[in-house]
DNA sequence: TGAATAAAACATAATATTATAATATATTAT
DNA sequence: ATAATATATTATAATATTATGTTTTATTCA
């Protein structure tokens, strides 16, 4: 395929946003961090569910995880991504709140 | 899962996108339109292959084909798209000219 | 009408993703 | 060091996606 270098490596970013979980996630993390027990309880998911969409992401760099004791703390660190979501969702998520 | 119906919709939208092929397709679609036998020749793909991807586009209502003849030229009827794109790749994608 | 061209649909084998239970690791507190 | 808590990793069965050859449908033109 002509160019396909180019398109790979954005449609492997789309491709970690592009699960409901993950994307719910995403959009919880954009204004506030959360651990991994919290997402937990807001998604009504397994945490092994929830600790690999992370990876995914993670993965991506799409968000990052600071420990702080026992729990890790996520955010978005990807710029790019917060203004892609902001355009797809808009801009007031609170899930994880 | 809590507040899945609300992510699911655009997930798959984003999902519809994420994949080389079908980017490098609306990317190329953005500010021209252009017919599946010169697509496939671009991205030097088989034809059912290319029909196939827009299939799926079209299933989302990122594109839509009008007939021409034994031609159909498709473009981006997505406003929302074509925004995620520019974000995503810039704003000047001329793959099909 | 019949041939030629363009595009869509179908079939399917190979590959990738998903969800989740089970297990392992890391940190803290006792 | 042990128990408790939080998170990550592994294994795997079910499901979905991908690429492409083949077939079908639609349109034009001779």
């Amino acid at each position: 395929m002509k160019e396909t270098i180019n398109y790979e490596e954005p449609a492997r970013l789309l491709k970690a946003l592009a699960h409901p979980t993950r994307l719910c996630i995403v959009a919880g993390l954009l204004n506030d961090t959360c651990n991994v027990n919290k997402m937990k309880d807001c998604l009504a998911l397994p945490q092994s569910t929830v600790s690999q969409q992370l990876a995914i992401l993670r993965a991506q760099g799409i968000v990052d995880g600071v420990r702080n004791g026992t729990e890790v703390y996520y955010k978005v660190t990807n710029e790019k991504v917060k203004e892609l979501i902001k355009v797809l969702l808009g801009d007031k998520q609170d899930i994880f709140k």
